[in-house]
DNA sequence: TGTCAAAAATTGGCCTGACCACTTGACCAC
DNA sequence: GTGGTCAAGTGGTCAGGCCAATTTTTGACA
C-alpha cells in the first residue's frame, strides 16, 4: 500500500471543475457567455478573485474564452477543433509515414528482442484471422506498426509513430481498406498481390536479418502500395477525397 | 492582408512567463523554493492576487508545486518525466531527430518557396546576431527548424517536426548549448568548427541545390554534431544527465 | 547537551472593497 | 448611413485584512 501525500484542493479547483461539469452538461452552450464574475462570486458563495482563478484554469484547458469587458465564453468544441486544423490528408499521412516508419524499421531491426518479434508475430496472425473472415484489420494493423515503434528503443521515436497512426485513427476510411482492395480487384487487372498479410510477413522477415536497409526497404514497399491503393481507389472514385487529401503538391 | 483579432496580454501571463523564463535559465533550480507570493508582488510592482493567477498557470503548466504554508518550489523536470513517463532523454531526442528532421529536409529540398528561403535567411541571421551578443539561441534555431517541417508541405511531418521540438522545449538545458560548446573548448582540443551558424548554413546551401539526398546529409551531420556535444558535455560532467538521457540502450 | 512541546514567524488561501480599462448598446448630430 | 458620445456592465488589477498550514525558534526538562 503506497503512502502518498495529501495535496488539499484548492477552491478554484473545485469551482473550476463544477464549472466544466455544467458545460458539459450542457447547462452553458458553446458560444454563450457564463454569468459575470460578480454573479458567479454570489451564486456559488465565494470571492471574485477565486472566481478569476479558476477562470484562468480553464482558459488554460481550452473550455472557455476571456473576453476584457465583455464577458466569458464557452468554447465551441468543433471551433476548437477547425482553428487546431482536421490534421493530414491520406496522402500526406502515407508520405510520411513512408519517410518516419521506414526510419523506425531501420531503427528497430538492430534493436528488436525476442518479445518484440513474439508480438509482432501475434499481431501478423491475428491479421490472418481477421482476413481470412473478411474483417477489418485495422486494430492488428495498428498494434504491428506501434510494436515497431516501441522496438525502436526510443521514446521519441515511438511517440512520432503513435502520432500517424493517432493522424490516421480520424479518418474512418482506412478501416475499410480491405474491401476497397476487393473492389479495386473487381475493376482492374491488378498484378500485385495486395495482401496485407504478405507485406507484414516480409517486414518480419526483414527485421530476421537484422539488417537495418532490408528492414526501412520492406517498410516503405509495404507503405507504398498501400498508397498505390489510395491512389487508384481514388481514381476509380471508390472514395471521395478532399483537396487535402490529394497528393502532396509539387512547387 | 489578413485581419485578427487584437488579443490583450493578460498581466499574469507576462508574470508566468518571466517565471518560467528565471526557472529554464537556471536562475531557480528544480527543488528549490521560488521566493514568497509577497516578496515576489514587490519585486516585480504587481499585486499579490496576480501573483497568484500567475503561479496557477506554472502549476497548470507543470513547472511548479505550490505547497500550502511552505512555499512555491521548482519541480524537477526529471521528476515530471518519470512522473509523466512521456519525455524522451536528450539522446532518444538527437537520434529521432537525426531520422525524422533528416528525412523532412530531404522532403522539402524539392518543395521550398523563396517564402521559405527567406524565412530561413532570417531565422539564420538572428541566430548569428544571438551568437555575437553570446546569448541564447535557441528560438531562433526552433524557427528554423519548424520552417523546414512546414516547407515539407505536409502536414504530418510538420507536425513530427513540431512535436520533437516540443519534447526538446521541456528540458531547459538545450538553452546552454551555446555555453556548453564554450565550456568544452576549455577542456578539449576540439577540432570541429561548432558553430551552429556554419551548419545551419550548410542546410540552406543543401538546400538551394535543391537535392534531397545533399539537404538529409546536411541536417543529419548537424544534428549528429549536436549530439555529440551533448555527449562530450555529458562525459566532462558539464551537465547531469539521468539514466534515461543515456545513449539509447542496445540490445 | 539533547529532546520535545509550545510559541512565534512565515507562507499560501481566500476574502472584501475599490478603482481602472475595455466593451456594448443606446442615442444624437450630421 | 456613419461617426461621436455617454452610461452601464464586465473583466483586470490593486490594497489590505484575516485564517489555515508549515517552518523555525524558544524554553523547559531530563
Amino acid at each position: 500500500m503506497p503512502v502518498e501525500p495529501i495535496k488539499p484542493r484548492r477552491l478554484y479547483q473545485e469551482v473550476a471543475d463544477q464549472l466544466s461539469r455544467l458545460i458539459a452538461g450542457g447547462e452553458f452552450k458553446p458560444g454563450s457567455r457564463l454569468p459575470s464574475e460578480r454573479d458567479l462570486a454570489q451564486s456559488l458563495q465565494v470571492s471574485r478573485p477565486t472566481i478569476r482563478e479558476a477562470m484562468i484554469a480553464l482558459e488554460i484547458a481550452g473550455a472557455i474564452e476571456i473576453r476584457t469587458g465583455s464577458g466569458v465564453f464557452v468554447r465551441d468544441p468543433a471551433q476548437s477543433a477547425a482553428e487546431a486544423d482536421i490534421g493530414p490528408g491520406p496522402f500526406e499521412l502515407m508520405e510520411a509515414r513512408i519517410h518516419i516508419e521506414g526510419e523506425a524499421a531501420a531503427i528497430a531491426a538492430e534493436r528488436l528482442t525476442d518479445l518484440d518479434r513474439t508480438a509482432l508475430e501475434k499481431a501478423l496472425h491475428e491479421m490472418e484471422r481477421l482476413a481470412e473472415r473478411q474483417q477489418s484489420i485495422e486494430e492488428a494493423d495498428r498494434e504491428f506498426h506501434q510494436i515497431i515503434g516501441r522496438a525502436t528503443r526510443n521514446s521519441a521515436m515511438a511517440a512520432a509513430v503513435d502520432q500517424l497512426w493517432a493522424f490516421r485513427a480520424r479518418m474512418p476510411m482506412w478501416g475499410k481498406l480491405h474491401e476497397l482492395i476487393g473492389e479495386i480487384k473487381k475493376h482492374r487487372d491488378w498484378n500485385d498481390d495486395l495482401s496485407a498479410v504478405t507485406d507484414h510477413r516480409a517486414i518480419i522477415e526483414a527485421f530476421d536479418t537484422g539488417d537495418p536497409q532490408k528492414a526501412r526497404a520492406a517498410m516503405q514497399a509495404h507503405l507504398r502500395r498501400v498508397s498505390d491503393v489510395l491512389m487508384t481507389a481514388s481514381e476509380l472514385d471508390l472514395i471521395q477525397l478532399n483537396d487535402k487529401a490529394a497528393p502532396a503538391a509539387r512547387e
